[in-house]
DNA sequence: ACATGTGAACTGCTTCACAGCG
DNA sequence: CGCTGTGAAGCAGTTCACATGT
């Protein structure tokens, strides 16, 4: 298959949005003009998007909503239940073990893994937290797919390494440091610290 | 001056970091090459990205770790302290009041906003709770820089709303949804969910 | 000798524009 | 006729490669 640009992704899952809110109101088709005003994008971008993974409008008309929104959840991997843990119980942990989004999304939250013992043995967000010793143990047995980092900055390279030593093939990083993990792993990190100062930079140069 | 890509302003955030890591173990220069390894990129982007504000490197022997870091923090708008508002005093608000690093870059947190009044006056993390109904008045007074706005999806488009009209020109939000605001203000998205979606592609698409 | 600074080449994403089809 | 699908053109960001300065 044909490299698919990380923009191009971040886009899908903001159409499979939309195409949500569509579905709820009980509209059946859309334009690709239509869903680039919702994105804030091109009618040809959203097109030029799709194309990738086939033809599914229909000319003169647009596309099914019921059908593209299958499709997209097809294309993004939604199509069945994620396995995830959480690295660090702390704020974010929490924030994250709470949030119904992800499972609305079919990301099922396991358990949480935490080196403080005061925390381990009890629930975080109705999570089990665990002694991260038993990582690579759980691991071997539960198969998560994809491993949340929330641990302090300093600690967030090692915590990396150990999950993929274990066999973890994704991460989704908080910590603000940049991590390095070989090809096969894929992490994207969200740096709030990275935002806010990109807001910075923006209200100084205007 | 020339228009700076937000990929750029990205980089250079994760440089300073690297700096201070440097300037803390006491280094004094530093070369494009070393940079770039640390920040998964090339020498000659680090060179490039540096020298869209001028040339700071001394040639044969690298650039000076505190010159550099003292030229970033100025080109990032960091040389300041930025006032910030959370809309929104739920679990995510709460990570974020407690999150450090804001407070150690110069991101000074006045208050949290809820329209919840069971909330309202009460403290989340040390930061006091307000009602929604006093945002404009609180505004024109404390002049906050940067709201961040942590509400649920549906109310995040209002939410803003009502931030660009009492005046404030940047928001973070971290609600999952596409916000519209006018050009001269700088709204940036960090969406867990698109974040995740993209894992989850990126795992079914090897 | 070594590492910067920077035009030039390149790569790849976005936009254009129109043929194709319902 | 309207809207999709898509090559071609345009553009922006990245990489190359080397002249330049210390």
């Amino acid at each position: 298959m044909k490299r698919i640009a990380d923009s191009t992704v971040r886009r899908l899952s903001a159409y499979l949005r939309f195409l949500e809110d569509f579905e709820a109101r009980g509209l059946s088709t859309i334009s690709s003009d239509e869903l680039a005003r919702q994105g804030g994008t091109t009618s040809a971008q959203v097109r030029k998007d799709l194309s990738f993974f086939g033809s599914f409008g229909k000319r003169g008309l647009g596309y099914s909503v019921p059908e593209l929104s299958t499709r997209l959840r097809e294309i993004l991997g939604l199509g069945r239940e994620w396995r995830v843990i959480i690295l660090g119980a702390g704020k974010i942990g929490a924030a994250l073990a709470h949030y119904e989004g992800f499972r609305q999304r079919g990301f099922q939250i396991l358990a949480a893994y935490d080196s403080n013992p005061e925390k381990v043995g009890r629930k975080l967000e109705g999570i089990p937290v665990r002694g991260i010793a038993h990582l690579e143990r759980d691991v071997a047995k539960e198969k998560p797919d994809i491993a949340v980092i929330t641990v302090p900055a300093d600690a967030a390279q090692q915590t990396l390494d150990l999950v993929v030593r274990a066999g973890i093939k994704a991460a989704l990083n908080f910590a603000p440091t940049q991590l390095h993990a070989p090809a096969d792993v894929t992490v994207k990190t969200v740096n709030m610290a990275m935002e806010l100062e990109g807001l910075s930079f923006a209200l100084v140069n205007r």
